[in-house]
RNA sequence: GCCUGCAUAGUUAAAUGGAUAUAAUAACCCCCUCCUAAGGGGUAGUUACAGGUUCGAUUCCUGUUGCGGGUGCCA
C-alpha cells in the first residue's frame, strides 16, 4: 500500500503541474496528505482537497474534479471525486496479486523496515528485585521491553537486552539477618523465593515492632531497631566482600533468578546480560568524581545534588548525606558502562512511568558531563497497573504473582483445550502457549501510557479481541493450508471484497511496523494483528478455500491464506506470543 | 503549590487535524449435512465541561472539573 501511496502521489503530483502549474506540490507534500478513507465503498486511498484550495486557487470541490477526470493508470479501478475528497479504487487482483507477493518474496521479513541495520540497541527492563515478589505489576516492563526488542531486531538492529536486576541493598543485610535467625537451607531450596520472601516479611515485620516499643520506652528518643543495626552492619558487612554474606548473597540471588527464569521461559525470553545493581557498584566513584571535577556537584544539607532549576527540575540527588549513593549516580554508572562497553545507537529503558521525573533528571545529568551519546538515551513509561481496580499493595495483599496468573490462565484454557485434545500431553502444551498469550495480549492491546485495570476476567476470556481469538484464527490458517491440495499461488482470478480486504489488510502491515517503532508502542501491533484475524475470518466464512472448485480462484485463496499465515506468525512473534498450529 | 499523565457506548478499548467516531464485551436475534462455532452476521448504545485556532477538532492551544503519578537523602 505503501508503494501504491508513493506511485499515487508522483502522479497527482504531475497531474497537479499539468493544470494548475509548475512547482505547486512536490509528491513527497503529497504523499503525507493522503490517507485511507473511513469506508471502503467510498474508496481505498484518498487526497482531501480542502489544504490545495489555497495555493491552487479552486475550491476543493473542484479540485477533486479536476483532478479525477485527469488521473488515470492501471492501478486503479476508478478515480473519483466526492465532496472535496479525491478517491481512489485499487483494482483488486492486480493489488491482491503484488501484495501477496511480496509477502511470498520476503517471508519472515515481510514488513521489516530495515533501517537498523548495523545499529545497535541496548535495552533495559523487566528488571525485578531479587527476593522480592515476580508480580503483575512487572509484566508490563517485560513485555513491553520484550516486543520492543523484538521490532528492534526485526528492524535490522543488533538487539541486547540487559535484566537489571534489582541485587543489592539494604534488603540483603536484612535477608542474611532473617536466613540466620530463622531460615533454613532446604526450605528454601524447595519453595524458592517465596521462602526468601517470607522471611524478608517477617523481619521487616519484626523491625516495625521493634521501632514501636522502642517508641513506647522512650517516647521522646529515635526509634530504634536491634535487628534493624544488624541488618546494616551485615549489609556493610557484605559491601566489604565477606565471604560467608557474599556466599548468601550470590545463593538468595540465584535461587530467585532460577524461578523468574521458568517465567521467561514460559514468555519465550532470554536475556543477554543480568547484570543487576550490584555489577556497578565500584562503578560508581568515578562518575562522581568527574561530577565534582566538572563543578556540578553541590553540596547542600549534607547531601551531594545537582541542581537542574534551570530546567525547571528538582535537584538531582548524587550523594546521600552519607556519602553513600542513591539511584540516580548507579544508572549514570551503568550508562556510561554500557556506552563504552556496547557501544550503542540507543539504549532503551523500559519502566514505569512514576520514574519519568527519574530519567529526566539523570539524563539531564549526563547531557551536562558532556557525554554527547545523552540523546540516545531514551525513557519507554508505561501506566500503572490495578487488579480488579484496585492497587497493587503488598500490604493489603493485592498481589498476584505472575507464576499464578500464567498458572490459572493456563488452567482455564486447558479445561477448554481437552476436549478437543485428550491427549493430555498436546493439551498442555497448547494450553500453555493459548494461556500465556491470553494474558499477553490483553496487556499489549492498550497503549502503553495508560493506566490498565487489570480484570482478571477479561484478561482470561476467551471470546471477542483475545489472544486466544487470534491464536485460533493462525491455527485455522494453518489447517487450511495443511488440506490444501496446492501450493497456491495468485491468479488473474476476479476478487470480490472481502479478499481484497484481506490483502489490503496485509499491505498495511509494513506501515504498522514503522508506527510502532517510531512511538515504542507494541499496542500498534497488537491492534494490527486484530484486523488481520478479523479480515481473515471473514474471508475464512464467506469464501471456500480449499474447497473452491474454480481452480483458479481457488488457487489464489490459498495463496492469500498462506500470506495471511505468514503475517500473523510475524505479528504474534513481535508481541511475545507463540504461534500455535492446532488449537 | 509546582511538574506530569489520563478522561470516548453500561464496561474495556480504537481513531497520521478529515467524510456517517470504530471494535470488543454485556443484552436481544440469526448461521454448524459446510475447510476448527475459541468463528461469522444483524439490532441497540458514545467524544467530561467552557472557550480558542482551522474550510474542518476525539485529535492542536488555554482554562475548569475528575482520577492517577512525581516533587531531595527508596528504587
Amino acid at each position: 500500500m505503501l508503494i501504491l501511496k508513493k506511485k499515487t502521489a508522483s502522479l497527482l503530483a504531475e497531474c497537479i503541474k499539468e493544470k494548475f502549474g509548475e512547482g505547486l506540490l512536490s509528491s513527497d507534500e503529497i504523499f503525507t496528505m493522503l490517507e485511507y478513507p473511513p469506508d471502503t465503498s467510498m474508496g481505498d486511498i484518498a487526497l482531501p482537497c480542502f489544504r490545495l484550495s489555497r495555493t491552487l486557487r479552486r475550491s476543493p470541490v473542484q479540485i477533486a474534479e479536476i483532478l479525477a477526470e485527469n488521473v488515470s493508470c492501471d492501478e486503479f479501478s476508478s478515480v473519483s471525486a466526492l465532496n472535496g475528497y479525491l478517491n481512489f479504487k485499487v483494482n483488486h487482483t492486480a493489488f491482491a496479486s503484488r501484495v501477496v507477493g511480496d509477502v511470498e518474496r520476503l517471508g519472515d521479513k515481510y514488513g521489516s523496515p530495515m533501517n537498523g541495520v548495523g545499529k545497535k540497541v541496548v535495552l533495559d527492563y523487566s528488571s525485578p528485585n531479587v527476593a522480592k515478589p515476580f508480580h503483575i505489576g512487572h509484566l508490563g516492563t517485560t513485555v513491553i521491553g520484550h516486543s520492543l526488542k523484538l521490532l528492534h531486531e526485526f528492524a535490522g538492529y543488533d538487539c541486547f537486552g540487559i535484566n537489571y536486576l534489582g541485587d543489592w541493598g539494604t534488603q540483603f543485610g536484612k535477608l542474611i539477618v532473617a536466613y540466620k535467625l530463622w531460615g533454613d537451607k532446604e526450605t528454601i531450596e524447595k519453595g524458592g523465593v517465596d521462602e526468601l520472601v517470607k522471611l524478608y516479611v517477617r523481619i521487616n515485620n519484626e523491625i516495625k515492632r521493634e521501632e514501636e516499643e522502642s517508641l513506647l520506652k522512650d517516647p521522646d528518643g529515635k526509634k530504634s531497631s536491634p535487628l534493624a543495626d544488624e541488618s546494616r552492619r551485615e549489609f556493610t558487612a557484605l559491601e566489604h566482600g565477606d565471604e560467608k554474606n557474599l556466599e548468601l548473597w550470590r545463593w538468595f540471588v540465584s535461587v530467585s533468578l532460577e524461578e523468574y527464569q521458568k517465567t521467561y521461559k514460559q514468555l519465550g525470553i532470554e536475556f543477554d546480560s543480568y547484570k543487576g545493581e550490584s555489577f556497578y557498584t565500584d562503578k560508581m566513584p568515578a562518575q562522581v568524581q568527574k561530577l565534582r571535577d566538572m563543578g556540578l556537584l553541590e553540596i547542600d544539607d549534607g547531601a551531594s545534588i545537582v541542581n537542574l532549576d534551570k530546567w525547571n527540575m528538582p535537584v538531582c540527588l548524587i550523594l546521600k548525606r552519607d556519602g553513600s549513593t542513591l539511584y540516580p549516580t548507579r544508572d549514570i554508572a551503568a550508562a556510561v558502562y554500557r556506552k563504552n562497553e556496547y557501544k550503542f545507537d540507543k539504549a532503551i529503558y523500559v519502566t514505569s512511568a512514576q520514574q519519568s521525573l527519574h530519567f529526566a533528571q539523570w539524563f539531564k545529568v549526563v547531557e551536562l558531563m558532556g557525554y554527547e551519546w545523552h540523546d540516545e538515551l531514551v525513557h519507554v513509561p508505561y501506566g500503572t497497573v490495578s487488579v480488579n481496580g484496585m492497587k497493587l499493595a503488598t500490604r493489603t495483599g493485592n498481589v498476584v504473582l505472575l507464576k499464578d496468573l500464567f498458572a490459572e490462565a493456563i488452567e482455564r484454557v486447558a479445561e477448554i483445550t481437552k476436549e478437543k485434545h485428550p491427549d493430555p500431553k498436546e493439551c498442555l502444551e497448547i494450553a500453555e502457549k493459548v494461556g500465556v498469550g491470553a494474558v499477553v495480549f490483553y496487556y499489549l492491546s492498550n497503549n502503553r501510557m495508560r493506566d490498565i485495570n487489570f480484570m482478571m476476567e477479561d484478561a482470561l476470556s476467551f471470546d471477542g479481541n483475545t489472544g486466544p481469538y487470534v491464536q485460533y484464527t493462525y491455527a485455522r490458517t494453518c489447517s487450511v493450508l495443511e488440506k490444501a491440495d496446492v501450493k497456491g499461488e495468485m491468479t488473474d482470478a476476479e476478487l470480490s471484497d472481502v479478499e481484497f480486504e484481506l490483502a489490503k489488510c496485509l499491505s498495511v502491515f509494513p506501515e504498522r511496523i514503522n508506527a510502532a517503532l517510531a512511538d515504542y508502542e507494541p499496542s500498534i501491533v497488537t491492534r494490527y494483528i486484530l484486523d488481520l484475524a478479523a479480515a481473515f475470518n471473514r474471508f475464512y466464512h464467506e469464501c471456500k478455500i480449499v474447497g473452491c472448485e474454480d481452480e483458479k480462484l481457488r488457487s489464489s485463496r490459498i495463496a492469500l491464506t498462506r500470506a495471511a499465515n505468514q503475517v500473523l506468525r510475524t505479528a504474534l512473534h513481535l508481541i511475545c506470543m507463540q504461534s500455535p498450529e492446532k488449537i
